[in-house]
RNA sequence: GGGCCUAUAGCUCAGCUUCGGUUAGAGCGCACGCCUGAUAAGCGUGAGGUCAGUGGUUCAAGUCCACUUAGGCCCA
């Protein structure tokens, strides 16, 4: 027997009962288990941090991610699938210090950098239950037992290892970073942060004098808009590029950019033209002398940021106050001059400003310079400038001692790899991530925060030596302790030993590790390689798979590739599929504060898990911006589990009243059924094939959508609509076997196919068809999915017949529509418009379906469409703007208007001659596209591949027909209303005044007797269970039911 | 400021990149009609489009090119 499932489903209710037969008998498991562990899928789950929500988002990412990986199992990978969590990181100690209502850095010492960690500790799992639940209710199978976890001991000691690795090979070292600052709360700001606090101000506008080495009598004039950071110059940058001039102006030489002349007054001479490159190397005397230099500094140098926007096209360089200037200074080893305090206030070396604020020495510092002549005009400027979004403090661009990866130096190699990886789409990698990797600069890898992964370098307190560790062993040894419980903070800073090369004492950097490193050592330190797992590593490195938010371009796609390049210089990830946003129904980001969240646990109970999942990889590709609309998860419910499930449900209701039972041992070979089973196999099988094709190219979407065609158009619509009579006519034969046996295979095809997106329907279907098979799997889930090898029964002329059948099915309903006769009407003769004997031939085979279909009684054949409709011909561009170019719209005039005759003659002879509306030529027979129109009498019409047209004479006999057929249909529905059941036979009464109906029913009593399985049929209606009144063609019968 | 993605019917999306072809499709929703003893489905007809905008290339542009606008992601 097989389960029957009612006509009303409750998806969600289906759901969750086989999410209890799941967990009940391990299938995950199982599914893992089954598969041979030297033939592996490697999928790295990226890690979500626990301590924010699940939104609709991240069902959007796992069904990708988990409909793969149920995928490459069903494929006979074996496919491991290791949950982990990202812990780390400002987000977690933001989240704690609102709970502990404090803001600033300081109140963290105070409040116990050990007491703040253990808070992160704690709320790091905040929302772990919500995410637990939301990975189950979906179906996402990953393992939960065994996460890898990034504050975890091991994960960090993993971590360390990398690093300690990288640092051997000389890819690490201190540096300077530059980060916006507030130097009242002497906090720094995210860049979020410094996106709220821009506001329009007025700063000075200088422009200086440096004075030439080589030509005391010649300057280099520089503009700013922050004359304090003059103290800390060290270089001045032009672009490579641009034109630069000497001029002579009031009597001095000055040299600036060409197209920024018009910053002098006056008059100008221009004395000589450079390209930027020709100045560079040129030194410069030095502005102000209140710092020490320990490297060479005062030279011009080329940069491609300098433009020649504003200012004069060269700029001034001080490393310690702006990222450019940094990352100039690295490249030509400059100083880094940095006399700003933590609070924004000179220290005592520049005498003359000391204590004063950065901003505040402004007009002091510009005084001093009209005074000693360096200045050569200030102006005031308004422009846009950050500000602390908390006490409205202008922001320093401050530099910050910071430690570095050198990933710069393996910036060829990282694009080389990059370019292996399969990516989808494909701009993603090439584009998106390919620009991001040609920009490189090197990684700053240190924070200065408390809960991270603490560095692992230690310096000496006396002669600087550093060393990096990368174990607990090793640590301990140097250390001299038996034990370390936590490496964290503070308990790892308390760790102090000797240094190797004096008798100081090192200590340990205070800073912890960027996050992105903790997540892009992943695939090594979720084993806690190398100190545990060597094989197991081995056997999960490089994943064959990945998918995450585009947005991790920078984030973990970058930080998973610059590790492994970095240690085996190798990609760590094959293929990547990146997702983009679900936007809301305006397209608008959802955001919390706008309140236009989607809450996935709400979807997934209304609509049923498998909904959500289809819809968002139906509705468009992952990788492209998709609004989010529920009615869509609506409509896949009813369009498409709904034909499903009904599907599956005829199948059973009527195998079970016929005790039918799938045998493989008693099949009709596929060859002998009829036709329209082979067409259906036939096509299943074409739809295997697309979908394996599909796969290889991830195309999830067009693979879902064809599926979903394929059960509504061709199975429910048209092969079910057209077998339901072989199911319930009475006699079982070979016909009948055949009709269940095709049904079945292509159920459980379908359910084989859908499993990996919709995991949950997809398993009721398939267990409800094998419950009595001793052949099949437990699951659907440990099947084999279906390869294009195992279907190869294929008849694509047969395929093409029936679309031509449909298509003239088509033409036919649109005519009875046009004609205003209903179907149930049967009419005598439908007329189509065929070219060929074999196209004859064709239809002859399937005349049955279209008269069945289109309630004809006879089909006949016209050789030409002339008898019924005109020709005409209609132009066909692409062959004839080559041919005629200007005057194809002349020509596709005069072939509009060709008569019948014209377009007879060019049928015949291949070819027709034309002269008129000004252009002559030869027109052949591709040139133009052939239509019938019109009609004469007939209902026609020239739409679909044959032209076709009806005959809409009735006679009294078809009227009589039509009439029983509107009885059988009344009184079927009345059966249904009383809730007969389909098996149960019944006694028909009738009364009406109106004789024509009266007529009908004597006339074609065995007919309706037949189709309503009535006994008898008795012209009177008192004496019955059920009678009703109806309306039939404006005359009122009355008809009465009982069951006996 | 830079890079990338997106914009097509009231709504959600195809078509664009591999092929430029004059008349741009589907589903949902709407109106009318039809079919139905599996159906939450289906069929037909109709209304509904400045293919975001401007300019260019071409005999021909939703499609190719440039610029602009709007939304988004990332980076400054």
């Amino acid at each position: 027997m097989y389960k029957e499932l009612g006509t009303r489903f409750n998806i969600p209710a289906i759901e969750k009962e086989i999410l209890e037969f799941w967990e009940k008998n391990r299938i995950f498991e199982k599914s893992i288990e089954s598969r041979d562990a030297e033939n592996p899928f490697v999928f790295y789950e990226g890690p979500p941090t626990a301590n924010g929500r699940p939104g609709i988002h991240h069902v959007l990412a796992r069904t990708v991610k988990d409909l793969v990986c149920r995928l490459k199992t069903m494929q006979g990978y074996r496919v491991e699938r290791k949950a982990g969590w990202d812990t780390h990181g400002l987000p977690v100690e933001i989240e704690v210090e609102k709970e502990l209502g404090i803001t600033k850095k300081d109140d963290i010492e105070t409040y116990g950098v050990e007491k703040f960690n253990q808070k992160c500790h704690e709320s790091v799992w905040k929302y772990k239950s919500e995410w637990d639940e939301l990975t189950r209710r979906m179906g996402y199978w990953i393992n939960l037992d065994d996460p890898y976890i990034t504050y975890d001991n091991k994960y960090i000691e993993s971590v360390w290892w990398i690093l300690s690795q990288l640092w051997e090979k000389g890819l690490v070292y201190e540096g300077h970073k530059i980060i916006p600052y507030c130097p009242r709360c002497e906090t720094p700001l995210s860049g979020h942060e410094v996106a709220q606090g821009y506001k329009d101000i007025d700063d000075p506008s200088v422009f200086v004098r440096m004075q030439l080495i080589d030509d005391p009598k010649t300057s280099f004039l520089v503009w700013t808009t922050t004359p304090w950071t003059l103290i800390s110059n060290v270089a001045l940058a032009l672009n490579p590029t641009l034109e630069y001039v000497l001029v002579e102006h009031e009597g001095e030489k000055l040299i600036l950019a060409k197209s920024r002349l018009d910053c002098l007054t006056g008059e100008y001479k221009i004395r000589q033209t450079y390209k930027g490159s020709q100045l560079a190397g040129q030194r410069y005397k030095r502005l102000f002398e209140f710092l020490p230099t320990e490297k060479d500094a005062f030279f011009t140098v080329t940069a491609d940021f300098v433009t020649a926007d504003d200012g004069t096209g060269i700029v001034h360089i001080a490393p310690a106050f702006g990222e450019e200037d940094n990352q100039v200074g690295k490249k030509h080893n400059l100083p880094h001059l940095n006399p700003v305090m933590k609070d924004g206030k000179f220290d005592e070396r520049i005498k003359p400003y000391a204590g004063q604020f950065f901003k505040e020495a402004d007009p002091n510092i510009i005084k001093d310079m009209k005074a000693s002549g360096i200045l050569m005009k200030s102006e005031s400027h308004t422009h846009s400038y950050p500000h602390c979004w908390r006490c409205s403090t202008p922001l320093i661009y401050y530099s910050y001692k910071s430690w570095y990866i050198a990933t710069t130096k393996l910036k060829d190699r990282m694009q080389k790899l990059n370019a292996t990886i399969d990516w989808h789409p494909k701009e993603v990698g090439e584009k998106r991530f390919g620009e991001w990797l040609r920009n490189n600069i090197d990684w700053s890898l240190s924070r200065e925060r408390f809960w991270g992964t603490p560095l692992p370098i230690w310096k000496c307190d006396s002669c600087n030596h550093t060393e990096c560790i990368g174990s607990i062993e090793q640590l301990k040894e140097r250390a001299g302790v038996l034990e370390i419980n936590d490496l964290h903070k503070p308990y790892v800073d308390n760790l102090n030993f000797p240094c190797t090369k004096c008798k100081g004492t090192m200590i340990r950097e205070p800073e912890v590790i960027d996050v992105w490193f903790d997540s892009g050592s992943m695939p090594i330190a979720q084993w806690h390689y190398p100190f545990e797992n060597k094989e197991i590593f081995k056997h999960n490195f490089p994943a064959d798979f990945i998918s995450e938010g585009v947005d991790q371009t920078r984030g973990w796609f970058y930080s998973l590739l610059a590790i492994s390049t970095l240690l085996f210089d190798q990609t760590c990830y094959k293929s990547c599929i990146s997702l983009e946003m679900i936007l809301d129904k305006t397209g608008q980001k959802m955001s919390k504060s706008k309140g236009n969240t989607v809450n996935p646990f709400e979807v997934i109970e209304k609509f049923g898990a498998d909904a959500a999942r289809w819809y968002l990889m139906a509705v468009s590709p992952p990788w492209l911006p998709t609004r989010f609309d529920e009615e869509g998860v609506a409509e896949v419910v009813r369009k498409f589990f709904g034909t499903a499930l009904n599907t599956y449900n005829f199948f059973a209701m009527y195998a079970n009243i016929d005790n039918f039972g799938y045998d493989s041992g008693n099949l009709v070979a596929i060859e002998s059924r009829p036709e329209i089973d082979r067409w259906i196999i036939s096509r299943m099988n074409r739809l295997v094939k697309q979908v394996d094709d599909y796969l290889k190219k991830y195309d999830i979407t067009k693979l879902v959508r064809s599926i979903s065609d394929y059960l509504v158009d061709d199975v429910s619509n048209w092969y079910v609509r057209r077998n339901r009579r072989r199911f319930w006519k009475s006699e079982v034969g070979e016909d009948k076997l055949a009709a269940y046996q095709t049904l079945y295979e292509v159920l459980l095809t379908v359910a084989k196919l859908i499993a990996p997106v919709a995991p949950f329907l997809s398993e009721e279907i398939y267990r409800n068809l094998t419950a009595d098979s001793n052949e099949a799997q437990e699951s659907v889930h440990l099947e084999t999915f279906p390869q294009p090898k195992a279907h190869k029964f294929r008849d694509e002329e047969l395929e093409n017949r029936m679309d031509l059948v449909r298509d003239v099915v088509l033409s036919g309903r649109s005519l009875r529509n046009d004609a205003g006769v209903k179907v149930r009407q049967p009419l005598s003769r439908l007329i189509v418009v065929t070219k060929t004997q074999e196209q004859q031939t064709q239809l002859d085979e399937m005349l049955g379906l279209i008269q069945e279909e289109l309630n004809i009684k006879k089909i006949t054949y016209a050789n030409d469409a002339s008898e019924l409709m005109s020709k005409k011909a209609e132009p066909n561009f692409k062959k004839l703007g080559p041919k005629f170019g200007k005057n194809v719209n002349a020509v596709a005039q005069v072939i509009r208007d060709l008569p019948t005759a014209a377009i007879n003659e060019l049928e015949s002879k291949g070819e027709l001659h034309i002269d008129s509306n000004g252009v002559k030529g030869y027109i052949e027979k591709d040139d133009v596209r052939i239509v019938a129109e019109g009609a004469d009498g007939l209902i026609a019409t020239m739409e679909g591949t044959y032209p076709v047209a009806l005959d809409t004479a009735l006679t009294p006999e078809l009227i009589a027909e039509g009439y029983a057929r509107e009885f059988v249909n009344r009184i079927q529905n009345m059966r249904k209303d009383a809730g007969y059941e389909v098996v149960d036979r019944i006694i028909v009464g009738y009364s009406s005044t109106h004789p024509e109906l009266e007529n009908a029913f004597t006339s074609m009593q065995s007919y309706i007797q037949t189709e309503t399985l009535s006994e008898q049929i008795n012209a009177k209606v008192d004496g019955f269970e059920v009678a009703k009144e109806w309306k039939i063609d404006g005359k009122e019968i009355t008809l009465a039911i009982k069951r006996i």
